[in-house]
DNA sequence: GCCAAATCTTAGCCATGGCTAAGTTTATGC
DNA sequence: GCATAAACTTAGCCATGGCTAAGATTTGGC
């Protein structure tokens, strides 16, 4: 029952990892939002607030603070009662965090994880991979592929 | 340069994947205090709020507040000026909060992820890993110690 | 074209998790 | 054992991201 050893490691370096969690947490909300006003854009034409709030199971009130947010940092524009548009800025991170989603979504089910939790997983996952492990993931991917 | 097809699925359906993502954050600070704090305990003999606040990277009355309310929740107790102690329940979780993120670790390291990567990685991914997937992570990790 | 329903905004609330500044208590060194 | 340093608490600030209730605007049906 004794657990394996686990040396602490510099209190440095630790802090620097945590940081760079709570780094990733400071995009989350963002990439999620650019990502899901891109695919109500392709799919309906427009992505319009009462939907963005129903898909991410929030209020409307709660979903409407957020995008005043991402249009003050220059994600999205949008002016009252019409419906929300991206940036080149928002764009290009609704690109790159799909790009991503797709890849972290791909390799669970390429490992052997079912649809319905690899959907699950890789909504929380995205997040936190780097670009190291992304390559890696690639590449697990591409060798599932070619079996 | 054309985009893969991405349907999109029920509102309800991505609303609970997102509902899911916000109940694995609100856990996310508790398992990374409690785990912190086992591995003070077990290595120093004591954790003392000036080192959990170090190791995280935060202030001392930053980290000294969600020591209340790990206390107010049941997790830890600790008097006015004293190290802090886990109670059953804090010592449950870090356990499994700690095996969780070994296999995340570890898992990283075998499909081929640096070690200082999978530091960085695993501190966030951890979080986000459901049961299922994490036993297709321990699965790989095994065939990996056989090769 | 008008009324009702849908959509959106405003106002105000809360919890979490950061911060600094300043005060209190405990520990240490001499 | 006393002075100083270290550790901890208190007070008060802020941003994010949730909520409800209620008011304003737009849309759609007839
Ligand atoms: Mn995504
Ligand atoms: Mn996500
Ligand atoms: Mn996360
Ligand atoms: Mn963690």
């Amino acid at each position: 029952m004794s657990s394996p050893d686990r040396p602490l490691q510099n209190p440095n370096q630790q802090a620097q990892v945590f940081e760079r969690v709570r780094q990733a947490h400071q995009m989350e909300a963002t990439e999620d939002y650019v990502e899901l006003i891109d695919d109500l854009i392709r799919t309906q034409g427009e992505a319009r607030l009462v939907e963005v709030a129903e898909r991410l199971g929030i209020s409307q009130p709660s979903a409407g603070k957020t995008i005043a947010r991402l249009q003050r940092d220059g994600y999205v524009t949008s002016e009252p009662y019409r419906s929300i548009f991206l940036t080149d800025k928002g764009k290009q991170l609704a690109d790159s965090s799909r790009a991503r989603h797709d890849i972290v979504f791909k390799f669970l089910l390429a490992i052997g994880v079912s649809e319905e939790t690899a959907k699950l997983d890789s909504e929380g996952l995205e997040h936190h991979v780097s670009d190291e492990t992304l390559g890696v993931f690639k590449r697990i991917i591409k060798q599932q592929v070619k079996k």
